[in-house]
DNA sequence: ACCTGAACACCGTTCAAGT
DNA sequence: ACCTGAACACCGTTCAAGT
């Protein structure tokens, strides 16, 4: 005599608990991120807050790196590419002269910087981005962005296509060191142990250590980045992939 | 009736349980970590391996983190700095009119290939080294080793304090790349997918991309990374360090 | 001071069984 | 085909209590 079909009512009482999808999915893990951080996006925590058990997430996500890898390439559609737009947005009077030469490298870095951005805004992420690399739609966009402006800046083909590699490395292995700091303790610590050991290296056993002194760790981080793209650009361009 | 101390024959029968030190801690997590992989070196596993529960070793380290970077720290040790070592070897013949300009790079090549080498032999440390930087004895000979290479190629010191980070993240990154690929299943698909992404992409929407074709992902792991060596280096070498 | 048992609050992944 | 309960085999870290 209880009824076997459960009031229509209770439908409406929550949303419907919605089918399961990949896009679904993650989704879910890029809000769970967003409000609780990367490390609590796992399986189980996933599969609670999608209201159903973690066996079910193995049907549509083969294991927890590449769910982390989805929200990467997912988070990465909020780089701004537009640097790298050489054309369109102006059309006529685009000679602002305001651009001399070396401009296509500014916007090179400017776009590294807005990769690195949004890195750091998530910072448990470019930790995973640095094993394991996306291939989505929005990753290649980056990739084509840094080669066009490679192109435009006249870099020979070859060392285009190897250094794209490189800048999106030390872009990525960079927010990863930094954010690591931010995040754990004991990154913190160990960053002040590696500080406090340069400065006090004895110039008899370390000479070069104890002759740049501070200048070893100096600057803000920012300008240690932008050094670093302006020179793995320089490289790039000066640099033949024929053995010297 | 019962004897309150143990026969002293037990006492033989197996070494007796060393008192725990931090040293000991860390040779044996060392030692489990060469026999079972990093992955297996968990505050559990290494307190069951020297007898004790997982509590005791918090009197000596600090967290997982850290055990991870006092084994680094320790296998850096295997890194060969000889050709940092510019004198004392050959005394008064140095010179066998072999060593031409350009050298000092070669030899700086090769001392990070012996740091990637390590890493490489190591495969779950790179991951580490990344976040938790060492700032023990052996790291900072590698870090000296490092800048007295650049000085001898007369790299300014302001570029060479930056470069030599520079120069050890793309080292410890592309060790951590690359042995992510070998260990882990996932990783390698996921390379597999970034590759024929590459190679699908259109013409249209990714004309430098297309443009390039297999010369993107061309070349053995072993080239690329010394073409970024000579990279970086001549980046160093030729980009000042005041805005450009 | 050093060490420990026990607990708290979690993990990833698999698989037989259900619908 | 898709979903799930339940289990297997683990985690890091803390803390009150012991020696």
């Amino acid at each position: 005599m209880t009824p076997r079909t459960p009031a229509p009512r209770s439908r409406r009482e929550r949303p419907a608990k919605p089918a399961l999808t990949y896009e679904g999915i993650v989704a879910t893990a890029v809000r769970l991120m967003e409000s609780e951080g990367l490390q609590r996006v796992t399986m189980r925590r996933l599969a609670q807050e999608l209201d159903t058990g973690p066996a079910s997430l193995y049907v549509y996500v083969a294991s927890t790196a590449e769910l982390h890898a989805a929200i990467l390439e997912e988070l990465l559609g909020a780089v701004d590419l537009s640097p790298a737009a050489a054309d369109g947005e102006g059309e006529g009077d685009t000679g602002t002269g305001d651009t001399g030469t070396g401009d296509w490298r500014e916007r090179l870095a400017r776009l590294l910087g807005s990769y690195t951005h949004v890195l750091f805004a998530h910072p448990s992420l470019a930790h995973s981005a640095l094993i394991a690399r996306p291939s989505g739609p929005n990753y290649l966009a980056l990739v084509e962005a840094v080669l066009s402006l490679l192109h435009e800046g006249g870099v020979p083909d070859a060392q285009a296509a190897w250094g794209v590699d490189v800048l999106l490395q030390v872009a990525t292995a960079n927010a990863a060191e930094h954010s690591a700091r931010d995040r754990t303790a004991g990154a913190e610590a160990e960053h002040h142990a590696l500080v406090a050991a340069l400065r006090d290296a004895s110039p008899d056993t370390h000479p070069r250590i104890a002759a740049l002194g501070g200048d070893l760790t100096s600057g803000a981080p920012g300008q240690r980045l932008a050094w670093s793209f302006r020179m793995v650009i320089n490289g790039t361009m000066t640099t033949p992939r024929t053995a010297p």
